[in-house]
DNA sequence: GCCTTGATTACGTCTGATTTATGGGCCTAG
DNA sequence: CTAGGCCCATAAATCAGACGTAATCAAGGC
């Protein structure tokens, strides 16, 4: 009589898949975000039921999460509307690892990548003023483990590291919103690792710009750490450049 | 008690869909974002079914929503419990709404101002490069709007035009997640009026950069674009400081 | 003292019925 | 033939109740 009973449930309790939620949601949102459907497509409860093979709860709660996102909108004897692009709520960490997992991956880096030119050296001036002592004391050695990983050529060291020292700089702007980017900022530097956008062996002057902007802060001088944090964003962004103007515009 | 009249609510402006959903969700919404649930305190879906009046199932879709925002967090056995405001989604427009409705109101502003402080100046560069040339012209013609309406008075269609004019700067630097901040400069822009935090007759000088803007972007000079509006922004900074700071730190 | 085990609990999922509002067809009037 | 209002089929919105599931906590055994 339950759900299943001649059909073994398709994810065994290894698979993280034992919320239904969470996996009719992935599923819908990849497939939105990956251009599955086109805005304008009319979704319907009963038909996702169908495809999903879960109850209309299920669906129903997914489809108001998706709606809260802008991916969807829901209208009485209409259906479920897919929404165009420019309405999503590109923010969403959700949104934003979907359309890292799609075709559209690379405009989404270099989104991401021109969003943090714009706000990090922003984010270090403002972490100049309002940081703890400790918390500068503890960005100056974060630079330091950063410079100990590349020497030593421990990559993975390298990268959590590095994201590491991004976040707190968002994290001690005493700005929620900046501080609300640092997961976004993950997402950044692990895809732009993913999918090998990174030079294999860091620059030497990555390095050095990383122990001045956490000196700068450090000793408390806003103007060199926006300025060297505005040189190591500008530095990504041309080196992430030729992935998405192979031509070399 | 919340909305004042037993009488027809005054607006069920439009079509928007649910009534009940959307009651609730603002309802909790406000109540968490205005600090109404200290975090950590845990929330029952039997016992909102009585405090809300609803069924289950539009209590379980509203917190599904919440959840997705990381307001709250649903675990099994024990509840669900309000997160703290370091993992809230500070980015979701609903989310900015009820901070902005709250206590916390001019922090809010605040790191809205900053941000855009940031995020504008490399919008107006990215504009210059990328607007097209009928939409470069539509700039200036707004920017030419807003002197209008400062000469004649109009505050209506001065607050207007200046949120459309930030509005497009945004959304053709061709820079998704920058667009995706116009509703949120809307925000700011209305937020700023409404609290009294604008000069009530528009600064001379401020008239003058909407224009050396627009202007720059129309001429392709990214620089330029850039500077004024970094002047643009530092000023809107300059006078709302007061607001939050007002024994002049 | 630590691990196992079982009862308890609140969320998670499923199902069926009912209500609501809305887009389009149809009809009437100008 | 067009404009405006009424009717109805439709799909979402809501309600109500049941059962499954996993995580917690405490009792009991090693």
């Amino acid at each position: 009589m339950l759900y299943g009973m001649d059909t073994h449930p398709p994810a065994p309790p290894t698979g993280a898949a034992s919320r239904l939620h969470a996996r009719v949601l992935d599923e819908l949102g990849v497939a939105i975000c990956g251009g599955g459907f086109a805005p304008g497509t009319v979704l319907y409860v009963d038909e996702l039921v169908e495809r999903c093979a879960v109850s209309r709860s299920v669906v129903r709660e997914v489809l108001r999460v998706l709606a809260s996102m802008g991916l969807v909108e829901a209208r009485r004897r209409v259906g479920t509307r897919i929404r165009p692009p420019a309405d999503w709520n590109v923010f969403d960490p959700q949104v934003i690892r979907w359309r890292l997992a799609s075709d559209e991956r690379l405009v989404q880096l270099r989104s991401l990548t021109e969003l943090r030119a714009a706000v990090e050296p922003q984010a270090a001036l403002l972490a100049a003023r309002r940081a703890s002592a400790a918390d500068a004391a503890e960005l100056v050695a974060l630079a330091a483990k950063l410079w100990a990983a590349a020497e030593s050529g421990d990559e993975p060291g390298f990268l959590s590291a590095d994201i590491e020292f991004h976040r707190r700089v968002l994290l001690h702007s005493g700005n929620e919103m900046f501080a609300g980017l640092r997961e976004l900022v993950a997402e950044s530097l692990t895809g732009r690792h993913h999918y090998h956008l990174m030079p294999h062996h860091p620059d030497q002057r990555a390095l050095t710009l990383h122990a001045d902007v956490a000196q700068a802060i450090q000793r408390r001088d806003g103007e060199r750490a926006r300025t060297a944090m505005t040189a190591l964003t500008q530095q990504i962004h041309d080196e992430m450049k030729d992935g998405w103007e192979p031509s070399g515009g």
